[in-house]
DNA sequence: TCCTCGTATTGATGAACATCTATGTGTGGA
DNA sequence: TCCACACATAGATGTTCATCAATACGAGGA
């Protein structure tokens, strides 16, 4: 799915450099990535993106996020409904909690696409 | 410059995975980070940005881009404008003309961040 | 100097969005 | 069966944003 996402395979994304960059994006393409680098476009969601990842077992529920910020439990769970519509975050209930998780193969594709592999050569990790 | 824009070095950057899930993002990163995401998050400035990049010479005056678009001029004059003050596009006028040249480096950052080298290593899940 | 052309700025307007309060839904325990 | 808890949804509100028409600015040519 997180291929399909983006129309791009880990081949082509890798072959050169940044794909926005090497060659013109198309309005559908353009018109398939702005929503999901407008899910990203939030302080909140990026640290909620950033805590989910970083917690015990890179899943957390609701109520491990919502302590670390000032803002009401509605609010976050506004947030994460956000970035699991787009895709970045998986979604699945146990009890009564809901655990997210992200879904790092579409950040990754997301990554590639705007920076591209300019700094892969040689990374590994 | 581009480094200090998301305050990482390359080193850091390659280090491990995407710093955006290596390790929990402070506020002051994640409201760093989130304008210039919001700057790319709109199908008119991805494609601007795209276009720019793929011009001869890696630089496009206004004229040259705004038949690409349905949209009248001072739109794209403030396209333009909202990534060239963000640090995603370098200006320059000659005559009467104004250029615009991709900040990749700018970009590779961005992309490193979010994605990070994660595909690199192998891929998928 | 005046005109034309390329680009930027201003001000207005409607749409999208982040946030809140209030309330609904579903699950597990008593 | 009923209550408490975790989370989601609904509706309202203030703000941000994309876009346009009108206008300003600035450079080169006549």
């Amino acid at each position: 799915m997180s291929k399909s996402l983006l129309e791009l395979t880990p081949v082509q994304t890798v072959a050169c450099c940044s794909p926005l960059l090497r060659e013109t994006l198309s309005i559908e393409q353009a018109e398939t990535v702005a929503p999901l680098l407008k899910a990203l476009a939030d302080p909140v969601r990026l640290r909620l993106l950033s805590l989910v990842a970083s917690h015990a077992e890179g899943e957390a529920c609701v109520c491990d996020l919502a302590g670390a910020f000032d803002l009401t439990q509605p609010t976050i769970s506004h947030h994460l409904k956000v970035l699991h519509e787009i895709g970045l975050l998986d979604r699945s209930k146990r009890g009564v909690w809901v655990y997210y998780r992200v879904r790092t193969e579409a950040l990754a594709d997301l990554g590639v696409l705007i920076g591209g592999g300019a700094r892969v050569a040689g990374a590994g990790r």
